[in-house]
DNA sequence: CCTCGGTTGTGAAATTTTTCACAAGTGTTA
DNA sequence: TAACACTTGTGAAAAATTTCACAACCGAGG
């Protein structure tokens, strides 16, 4: 269980994870047909599979409800994690007012922003909290993963005031770019993604 | 030029050169000065331009201003991209109303939906069509990269008009995971960056 | 001019990750 | 039962990537 999957692995089993939850649990595949699903080779999900500690179910398949299982046990997303988000502007707003649905494995359970009034003013099923108190109420309520949707200078402070409450994966949506040794943190940037598929593009000619 | 980059060493260019980017040409960096900013082993960030094609320039730490120019050289990011957002909905008009800034790389220069409503209610200074136009208006208007933002199901149909107006590259964030080996796609789910995030979380004992 | 602390660029080593190849298992059809 | 067309799991080979170590260089301060 404890042993170190390398990055990649964990990266693709999440996605065979997503593509599996959208799927009728009797499901019959195998790794060539999962591997056209998610745009993975068949070798590289059978070694995976392998790797993460699979055990021999059969050699004709696999049923997808047990894959999920499988997948659900080996990173613990069977319990749903409470989460909050850090800035509540276009993009915070979104994650507060369309939550995302993933078989609940996540919940908002708060928002924060330093502008009292946004606070006040704005409505939602999820409490929202200034972000003196972010600290206390993540402790408080216990909150898993933290989202971060502040302007590039407030995102540092914002990681801190996140991990003094003893939050363990943030998810960086700010300009800037977060690191931490203590704690799992993922940088999430549009125009970096645009940039990084440009880059991959062969032989771009540029437009007139 | 055209020597095939290692992925892991473009994508940490990019985030190099987005750093550079807020940052005044005249700074000199050094590779661990670099490295401390974004999180990245100063061995590797030599290593990463030296196979780049970096010409040796001093002894003394990169010029930010000189760094910058090489990699936009090596990227062609010097002239600006004309991008697409197919699907006006919460995600796909943020594009709209809040383009992204950087350094005037990316212009979005249409939208698509195929709800004709939308179309005419929404007000944009970025013109809108219907989706059935995609491919002749990517066509006609040089439209090199395509913001997917519609529903699962409307996602490999968009990915097809994209493809037929003759787009370069797609950046998805619908659900559906899409994969083309004519054309660079890069998907991104919100959600499975938290399922990465849980995963990537060593010791994570959940809530009561 | 010489030394010292700091720097780069890069072959070579070490490590990680992917790919391959194949023994062995399954289920269906006859 | 036998043959066949499929499948998995995995050790070993291959390939890709990262790390290391160090010669060569720079600039400042005597």
């Amino acid at each position: 269980m404890s042993i170190q999957l390398p990055v990649q692995t964990v990266s693709r089993l999440c996605l065979i994870y997503r593509v599996l939850l959208g799927m009728d649990r009797e499901t019959v595949l195998s790794s060539s047909k999962l591997g056209k699903l998610v745009n993975i080779p068949a070798h590289t999900i059978r070694k995976d599979l392998s790797v993460a500690g699979k055990v021999k179910s059969s050699n004709a398949g696999y049923k997808a409800g047990e894959l999920l299982d499988f997948i659900k046990g080996l990173f613990r997303f069977d319990s749903p994690l409470r989460v909050c988000v850090a800035g509540i502007g276009l993009l915070g707003s979104s994650f507060i007012k369309n939550p995302v649905q993933e078989g609940g494995q996540f919940i908002i359970v708060a928002g924060f922003d330093t502008n009292i009034n946004k606070i006040e003013v704005m409505k939602s099923d999820v409490p929202l909290f200034p972000a003196y108190e972010m600290a206390d109420k993540i402790r408080e309520m216990r909150i898993d993963l933290g989202i971060i949707a502040v302007p590039a200078q407030a995102a540092e402070i914002t990681k801190e005031r996140m991990k003094e409450g003893g939050i363990k994966g943030i998810l960086n949506f700010s300009p800037a770019i977060l690191g931490d040794k203590d704690i799992a943190v993922r940088n999430v940037h549009f125009a970096e993604e645009l940039r990084f598929l440009t880059a991959m593009i062969p032989d771009l000619e540029k437009g007139v």
